[in-house]
DNA sequence: TGTACATCAGTGAACGCGCGTTCACTGATGTAC
DNA sequence: TGTACATCAGTGAACGCGCGTTCACTGATGTAC
């Protein structure tokens, strides 16, 4: 198969050089992108200091000598693959509200993130949740990643919350989405710590319960003393 | 000094050995203590996959080569460091709440967790924020420590909202509370993570809004819909 | 188009290092008589 | 009380191992002419 794609490219390049350069290119960042994606796989699994660099690049099918061909150092990974574990939340989120109705929205995002398949599934879960610790411990870029991801959390739950009365502040109307990703944070991380399973239900339920009708009072213009 | 003890020791022998060897014992276990105090301190600085023995016995007084008269394992360490770090956030949290009114308790214990000291000082700070995501992935003995640490801090919750209506269910009464707890983390973990000072800020303020006036709220006796 | 050379992604051995754990040894303390 | 022996907390060297990182090498691919 190598053989034949070389032969095509053979043909083609003295017209179109630029093609086959960025082809060439493509295939080394596919590579480095299944890279940056084993890790944000195994560093949720195992732990950021926990997962070795061997083991990484083993789980995208190489050897470990190849890193430093993609990467400077294990941090500069780590930032990357944490950006990437914190878009792929987004996404996941993102498309279970899709083809929902505005009002069921906040329920579907609440039920999906707070869910126990979320709580069980840690290699695909939210690098806040699965990661908060090393991260809070992480150099800038990592957690500069990471505070992109939060703030995204953020304003997807404001937007269930946009009936907001207008003359409040775009900061006051932050406030109860800013507690609110927190708490789903927090919850996430308790109902995996916590040994015993039905208080790991009763985290996430109660969780789920609460920001729903705290979200939902902002919703109604509802104003606290 | 030693040699002192030794003679006060030779003089009583015959007569009260029960207590001579008691003596000895609680120095074993002062030294014992002396390194669990020091993992509980430095697990939280630099979390604990990241800490290594040898730095713990050293920053105990010790070398490494002794740590095995003391513990089976790391593992059995980790436990109990963890035991005596939450332990002692459950003390400063009661501690700074003693002296005040029934009616301040809630609005100090809130100001205590959620402030930027408690967030800046990590090595003293709450386990489940500082060492969370390792947490997780810790054995069972661990996390059933960190589980008692939690209730504990849910308790104390509890406690400031004990004004509720009788006809709830205890479950249902400490409802808020274990939410709150889980907020209170969250909350803590994010102002830790995010690289935006203002924002790190906020997210403490905001929490500690919206917990008082939440469970200000049960406190009143108010239903939700 | 074919040929000679350059590039560079990927391999696997090796680097020094620190990890958790083990062990022979020490010396102070406790015990027995 | 004094003496001989046992215990055991603590020391520091050593164990095998996996870490992050480096490097000489390979071979497929791209480039130049």
């Amino acid at each position: 198969m190598s053989t034949a794609i070389r032969q095509v490219r053979g043909r083609r390049e003295v017209n179109v050089k630029a093609v086959t350069m960025r082809k060439s290119k493509q295939e080394t960042a596919r590579t480095r992108k299944r890279i940056v994606d084993a890790a944000a796989t195994e560093f949720r699994r195992r732990g950021i200091v926990a997962t070795g660099l061997a083991d990484l690049m083993s789980a995208a099918g190489l050897t470990h000598g190849g890193f430093y061909r993609h990467f400077d150092s294990k941090d500069e990974l780590v930032a990357e693959a944490c950006a990437v574990a914190m878009a792929s939340t987004g996404e996941t989120l993102a498309s279970a509200t899709r083809g929902t109705t505005k009002r069921q929205r906040l329920r579907t995002l609440l039920a999906t993130y707070l869910s126990t398949s979320h709580r069980d599934k840690r290699h695909g879960a939210c690098a806040l949740a699965a990661l908060g610790s090393e991260l809070a411990r992480a150099d800038k870029q990592t957690r500069a990643a990471a505070t992109r991801g939060f703030l995204e959390l953020v304003q997807l739950l404001a937007d269930q919350s946009d009936e907001l009365p207008s003359e409040l502040a775009p900061e006051e109307a932050n406030k109860g989405a800013l507690v609110a990703a927190s708490t789903m944070i927090g919850s996430l991380l308790m109902s995996r710590i916590v040994t015993d399973r039905k208080l790991s239900e009763a985290i996430l339920r109660n969780a789920e319960d609460l920001i729903a009708s705290s979200l939902g009072e902002l919703k109604s213009g509802a104003v606290r003393p």
